[in-house]
DNA sequence: AGTTGCCGGTAAAGCGCTTAACTCCGAGGT
DNA sequence: ACCTCGGAGTTAAGCGCTTTACCGGCAACT
């Protein structure tokens, strides 16, 4: 292995000279840069991040922290992380995947080993108890969510009101009046706290009510099967329904299947629109699904920013919502006259 | 922060000592292994990874390599991601994403930070650059999938040859004869060499030759669009057909679509097999497929052992092949009488 | 009793880098 | 001509651990 003494020696000047021009942290004159990157170049030096690390207190390493038990890492999870990734490769940092409990136990451990910088916490729960973890070890951290107290907490969402907001705009503008939400099932103690289907519902609440629409919301959990078995139900205690909003993404393509099997069309008779979702799984139902995307991308890369802000201590991030994006289908269309 | 050392003053014995109990690594007698374990406890002492990595050379990271510009990072790939990252914690190594080119080109500059102890290859291809790049640097890795040059190379895999056995044998056990497979798209660059689908075909060569069946194979990209014309194709040019494997995951959903649009009954008319997939994809289609499932945590959790036991000496895990098992969904049944 | 061997423990030299403190030298100010 | 100051380098002290070499003492063997 080539070390920084080699590269020194080599170019005639001391160790300390080469580090001041790797990390650009002192002046070097031309000259001896000249030297010390021939030096570099033809000894093939690659610095070594862990003696960095150790001798700079700082790793470059984020970790994911990913609750894989309550939480199945499905394909939008694979975006966020995916995007979060890359995003930290090219600020030349890494990322690494903690399956911890949603619980902060976990969590306390790992932070313990001094391996990380920092944390971006995924499927934030309202009062999640991994914050409280966080912030005793003075870890620094950015939310993919957010908890109901956030003073300061640097944290990147989806917008849930604006796309709520869109998603009724849109389905009122082309005539329907009679809406139903297929949301999670907060009765579930695992996501009672879930924020994305506590503020999907909150917002659809408002909207609705805004709108003047009767308000049908009706829980589900997020398997296809859940979604067949809630449209069945919806389609019998609300039958002057004409479109759908759902909320969860696996149940969506049951809700789907269901009205088909039920011999409705869709979206001649009754409109589908899911609320969050990803590309990949709304090609796969038949009709293609009229969704909102879930901006994974963006907001992977947000949260990752918003980390590595702290960490170098730019100026913080505000705060992100960024909203799901329409993306036509044909699952939805006028309501049946 | 608690050091090693305040460890070691207040127990009353060496640093070395400390290091010692903790490793395992000399003797320590009973007594005093009791008041430097009461030391720690008191104190709230965590071993410093790096320091301990700088130290001994070994940084517990394992890096998988995915080619993410190539490959979609889907639901299989999550679940040899996720399983990977379990096992890996709970050897106590750390699993962190590497989002590289499949030419080995960035994969050879992150290999010289000395971040990682060894690496877990995705995505293998036929003749893969990054395989030469790991041999030149010395650096310890485990294949999830193969090349075609595999000399004591450590690597696991789905067994293509019994999966496509399983497959064949159980549709001509219901009366089929007349099949069809839906493959990847070789004709494609970025996957004529992709190891999944050349080899699945080469299976189905020779076990439906074995049956005496007459052979059909179709390209399809890997996405529900591709398989709704693939499927389209298929019928127009071989009406005769009474059952189709397919290998890939997304396409499949477009097939069973695409036959639904045409008016057949699936599985009455036809029945659709589908030979690689994920449980959450496999229930997304309706009626819920028929599929043998991809051994993604067998296969995530065996290639990190695999490469582990290189990297602490053990007895080398001989090469796996995993079949793909049979779940029974509705998309097969006997042939139409 | 003298030697040997082993066992539990210590001292200290790194691992490869960062960074504070310091040195040296030439330019500018008065 | 003297002093000051700042820029470009150097020296050396760690960062917190692992690991080799060494050491003292006790038990077992002749």
């Amino acid at each position: 292995m080539v070390t920084m003494r080699d590269v020194a020696e080599r170019a005639g000047v001391s160790i300390a000279t080469v580090s001041f021009l790797l990390n650009d942290t002192k002046p070097v004159t031309p000259a001896t840069r000249a030297r010390i990157e021939a030096a570099m170049a033809e000894l093939g030096y690659r610095r070594n991040v862990v003696a960095r690390a150790l001798a700079s207190r700082r790793t470059r390493i984020i970790a994911m922290a990913y609750p894989a038990l309550e939480h199945r890492f499905g394909m939008s999870t694979a975006e966020f992380f995916t995007a979060a990734a890359e995003r930290a490769r090219a600020k030349e940092y890494h990322l690494v995947l903690w399956p911890v409990g949603n619980d902060g136990v976990e969590l306390r451990e790992l932070l313990g080993q001094g391996l990380v910088d920092g944390v971006v916490l995924m499927e934030v729960q309202l009062a999640d108890p991994r914050v409280a973890v966080l912030r005793e070890t003075a870890m620094p951290f950015a939310l993919i969510g957010r908890t109901t107290e956030l003073d300061g907490l640097a944290h990147v969402d989806i917008d849930f009101d604006a796309t709520v907001e869109a998603a009724v705009e849109y389905l009122y503008g082309l005539g329907h009046r009679s809406l139903a939400l297929i949301s999670g099932d907060l009765a579930d103690p695992r996501f009672h706290d879930y924020g994305p289907w506590v503020r999907t519902e909150a917002a659809y609440r408002r909207v609705a009510g805004e709108y003047g629409l009767r308000i049908v919301v009706e829980p589900s959990s997020d398997t296809p099967r859940g979604g067949r078995e809630t449209a069945e139900r919806l389609l019998d205690q609300h039958p002057e329904t004409t479109a759908i909003l759902v909320a969860n993404e696996y149940a969506t393509l049951g809700v789907v299947s269901a009205l088909r099997r039920q011999g409705r069309d869709v979206p001649g008779d009754l409109s589908v629109l899911s609320l969050l979702m990803v590309p990949e799984v709304a090609a796969l139902s038949d009709p293609e699904l009229t969704y909102l995307r879930t901006p994974g991308s963006e907001l992977g890369q947000l949260g990752i920013e918003a980390l590595i802000r702290q960490l170098e201590g730019a100026a913080p991030l505000p705060p992100q919502l960024v909203p799901a994006t329409l993306h036509p289908g044909n699952t939805v269309g006028p309501p049946p006259t």
